[in-house]
DNA sequence: CGCCTCAAGCTAAGACCATTAGCTTTAAAG
DNA sequence: CTTTAAAGCTAATGGTCTTAGCTTGAGGCG
């Protein structure tokens, strides 16, 4: 290994992870990655470039790991029955990781083009969910921004406490993912 | 008035708001608002409890900004084409103004009457606009999330440059208003 | 007109934080 | 055993929020 055989990057975005599941992304500090590593602020600039760069490898594991609970949701399943575990994966995930919801709001920058591919990753598993439909591209991309819409929407909202009483929300997803699904259907029948 | 008969909390607010629109919510800080006010940054503490405080009221700013919008939206307007107004009106606005995105889904706070007032405020006017469809309580609440949701997400995710080619994006949002309406539509007939 | 009050501003200071520069150590390679 | 380079360190700079306590000036009151 190297030296003192501590710190990895990926031990790094770990324990950053861990602060921001705990705290919310605003309260992801150097001073406090390097309290829980017991090593000194600075000594993080040898695995990470600076805290930006640490905010986007944390939006990277956040990214792969959301396609891959997409990819496993999906895989099995066709048609509605695919897109219904798809938004109930997406959901799910945030559910788990409430802090993490701006990491999927991220804008694709075409400069990072791992960043950039991760996202593109996250639309392949949806597309491929709506191959049965028998959309054209455009239409695919018309409907797979809908799709992220509306489980984005509804699973950020929940995840930071947006709907009043957490009641009977889970009814309230039910409501939507049958209005996704139907207005798939009636989107692949008459465009 | 008061010596030197300089700043208010209004005025704080307003320089805030705009160095949020310019920068991004990260980066409001109070000595950019002092520097702006040409004031010292401690002086904005006669006017501010502190940054949380600052922030809260940006919230509540938007928040009534956007109940406002919704209304004006929703006048005159019944049925789908006030669902679509709505809907519109809500991406309108943060077409304009794409770093306020996270102040409409912040959590109401129970203690904080007077933010929980403003949140429900617009869900009073999603509320008055799904009258004609026949709800009981309990199927306008799933409506109204169902709605914010997609709104939200959709919009949200467009602000934030979540789409990749901004191409056809009014189209797509064209695609996702015709399955609220026709979702709407049918979850009224058929619960 | 002059004085008093008190809110709005100020400076000074402490506690964090990110970041850079440059040094020291130690594990592994030869 | 020696070398080397990565991984850690300390020191220092500049930025931030925030509190404490002082100064000043505008408006009210005699």
């Amino acid at each position: 290994m190297s030296p003192r055989a501590g710190l990895t990057t990926e031990a790094v975005v770990d324990l950053a992870l861990k602060i921001v599941d705990e705290a919310g992304a605003e309260a992801l500090t150097l001073a406090k990655v390097a309290d829980r590593a017991n090593v000194a602020a600075p000594s993080l600039y040898k695995h990470v470039k600076n805290l930006a760069g640490l905010r986007r490898l944390i939006d990277l594991r956040v990214v792969q790991e959301m396609a891959d609970a997409l990819r496993t949701a999906a895989t099995g399943r066709e048609g509605a029955g695919a897109v219904e575990a798809l938004a109930d994966a997406y959901r799910a995930y945030l559910r788990r990781h409430p802090h993490r919801t701006n990491a999927l709001a991220t804008a694709p920058d075409e400069a990072d083009t791992e960043l950039s591919r991760a996202t593109h990753a996250v639309a392949e598993v949806v597309f491929a969910v709506l191959r049965p439909f028998g959309f054209d591209h455009v239409q695919a991309v018309h409907a797979t921004r809908c799709i992220r819409a509306a489980a984005h929407g509804f699973a950020g909202l929940e995840a930071s406490g947006g709907f009043g009483r957490p009641e009977d929300v889970d009814q309230s997803f039910e409501v939507l993912k049958s209005m996704l699904v139907q207005g798939l259907t009636n989107y692949a029948e008459k465009p």
